[in-house]
RNA sequence: GGCCCCGUGGUCAAGAGGUUAAGACAUCACCCUUUCACGGUGGUAUCAUGGGUUCGAUUCCCGUCGGGGUCACCA
């Protein structure tokens, strides 16, 4: 067969050669031990954690290298394409601190692009034709029905599904049999010629999983689809060279076609890249564990942390402790440390999936606002609130001296202990709406109606503003006593039949009363930052109800 | 179903041929405390299973079981 006339059918006209792509894309001047990664999503828009998870991994290899981290984007599926995508998953990616050095949109970074695929359909064109001409590659036009058909026989048959071998029905077809199917218009694939053999296995080391028993490939997968756009596999083979991708870090999803990538790489005569297979993660689903899917867990999308008001950097803390689990350590360690400090290894990760702890999340969370000074808080929730929260909570930031004070005594700043009662911002508004006029009787009282009445009007009665939080707490424990309550909680304890209740039950009648909860922080400050005419108008209220 | 990956408490996990089998989250109890939160102390709870190898196996080997992934002109 003439694989040259055929070439020249199949993809007409002049194309660089595959050695001027060699030099147009040389590999990179980098330190030696530099890794180039990339990111290469699909152009859906719809980023979540699992992408993150890799893309951490991805990120943290390349800057800890001195390397190179690129985005690709990959759009040879029309159906996955939405509009606004790539923003979308640069914005969402930046809000984790994850940068691009170079590649689709990235300013000023595009030596080796294009990054869109459907760019580089001329790239694709060239490295096919070539494989039409060694012979490696030939034109199939077996229908889908066909193809669906051989299915269904094979597993009838229980052999392995596929276009291989014997079933490889248009590998082996004549030369008058191909231009009379071309000169009939039909419609055509380029296949792969496969030269595998799938009893064959080897051992492959894989940068994360150790090493994995492979099978050789002997699928004559698809390399350009009818309208002649790559496949996944070919573009990956080609983009990762060209790019001068040196470590491949992916979902464990592609371990299963990493032997179609391996025979790739060596017919098109390029140097495998290092693969490292990253194991998913997982979702509890009633019974059982599942991989975070973006069909079913909308929940899980990036997006959805941030309208939570989820702490990127506390995202990304507990991202990295699933990543490599000594992480922890060493953030507990040297919590004022960069993350960039710390020393990630792609051999710490692990080896099987994760399950996605919301619970662990929120402790994260919880510490790291907690470490944050009150001007970092506010910034944060502002910048929350003015994207996600509600009309009222962005008025919280008309007078911001004011936040400020609530923000310190939320978070205990100044005193001898952090408080730790923020988990996200929109909890966090939810948490302080009573600093704000928001008076919502969330937890009742414990006392009798009389007895509420009697702490209120005595408390109004001695009650100064200008009392230190000593004296007021002395009031206090006076009105206790006055009513029949222990002073002290010491002797209460000590005989809680001689008393009707401690001055623990005193102090929740003014705190439900002026707060409308009965857990709070300190008692005095809320009154201080509330000041005198806001104390009595609402203690007043509490009477009336 | 074939093939591949994985299997230490409820979760994330360290670990090593001989250990009281770390730590964190969750959970429970107590302490601290005017409430809550924080903090402190302590507790419950783990080597999937069967068979080898070995003086000794959770660790090495094989089978079983369980979980996951994958079998497209999707990535």
């Amino acid at each position: 067969m003439d694989f040259e006339k055929l070439a020249e059918r199949l993809i007409p006209g002049e194309y660089p050669s595959l050695e001027s792509f060699e030099k147009q894309y040389p590999p990179r001047d980098l330190p030696a031990k530099a890794e180039v990664t990339r990111l290469a999503p699909s152009p859906t828009g719809f980023i979540h954690l699992g992408n993150l998870f890799v893309a951490i991994a991805n990120e943290r290899i390349a800057h800890q290298s001195g390397g190179t981290l690129y985005l690709r984007i990959e759009d040879t599926d029309l159906k996955r394409k939405v509009d606004g995508a790539v923003e979308a998953v640069i914005a969402a990616l930046d809000y984790f601190d994850i940068r691009f050095d170079e590649g689709a949109e990235i300013d000023g970074a595009n030596a080796y692009g294009p990054y869109y695929q459907r760019r580089r359909a001329e790239i694709y064109r060239a490295y096919a034709k070539d494989l039409i001409r060694r012979g490696r590659a030939y034109p199939c036009f077996c229908t889908e029905e066909e193809l669906s058909a051989l299915r269904d026989e094979q597993t009838a048959n229980k052999e392995i599904t596929g276009y291989y071998g014997k079933y490889a029905k248009c590998r082996n077809l004549t030369e008058e049999e191909i231009y009379a199917a071309l000169d009939a218009g039909k419609p055509y694939v380029i296949r792969l010629r496969s030269m595998g053999d799938a009893s064959h296995k080897f051992t492959f080391h894989d940068e994360i999983k150790g090493d994995v028993t492979v099978t050789e490939n002997d699928q004559d997968v698809v390399i350009l689809k009818s309208d002649g756009i790559p496949t996944y596999h070919f573009a990956h083979a080609v983009d990762d060279h060209l790019m001068r991708t040196t470590l491949v870090i992916r979902g464990e999803e592609w371990l299963a076609s990493l032997p179609i990538h391996l025979e790739l790489f060596d017919v098109l005569g390029f140097r495998r890249p290092k693969y490292g297979h990253n194991c998913s993660l997982m979702k509890m689903d009633g019974e059982s564990k599942r991989k975070l899917s973006k069909r079913k867990d909308p929940e899980l999308s990036l997006s959805f942390y941030r309208q939570e008001g989820y702490h990127p950097f506390a995202v990304k803390v507990y991202m990295l402790t699933l990543l490599n689990s000594d992480f922890e350590e060493w953030h507990r360690k040297f919590p004022e440390k960069p993350l960039e400090e710390f020393p990630f290894r792609i051999s710490k990760m692990s080896r099987s999936g994760a399950l996605f702890d919301l619970d662990k999340l929120n402790d994260i969370s919880k510490t790291e606002l907690s470490a944050l000074s009150a001007e970092e808080m506010l910034s944060f929730l502002r910048e929350w609130a003015f994207s996600y929260g509600t009309q009222k909570e962005q008025a919280y930031f008309t007078d911001e001296a004011y936040l400020l004070k609530v923000l310190s005594l939320c978070m205990g700043i100044g005193g001898k202990k952090r408080r730790k009662d923020f988990i996200t911002a929109k909890q966090a508004m939810g948490e302080i709406g009573y600093f704000f006029g928001d008076y919502v009787q969330k937890d009742g009282y414990r006392v009798d109606i009389a007895t509420r009445d009697a702490v209120l009007r005595k408390f109004l009665e001695t009650y100064d503003p200008s009392d230190d939080a000593q004296m007021w707490f002395a009031k206090v424990k006076q009105i206790a006593a006055e009513l029949g309550f222990a002073a002290e909680m010491r002797d209460y304890k000590a005989n809680p039949a001689a008393y009707k209740g401690s001055v623990s039950d005193v102090a929740e009648v003014l705190r439900v009363a002026v707060t409308g909860r009965a857990n709070s922080p300190d008692l005095w400050t809320i009154m201080q930052i509330f000041g005198e005419a806001r104390t009595r108008t609402r203690i007043a209220h509490a009477m009336a109800e």
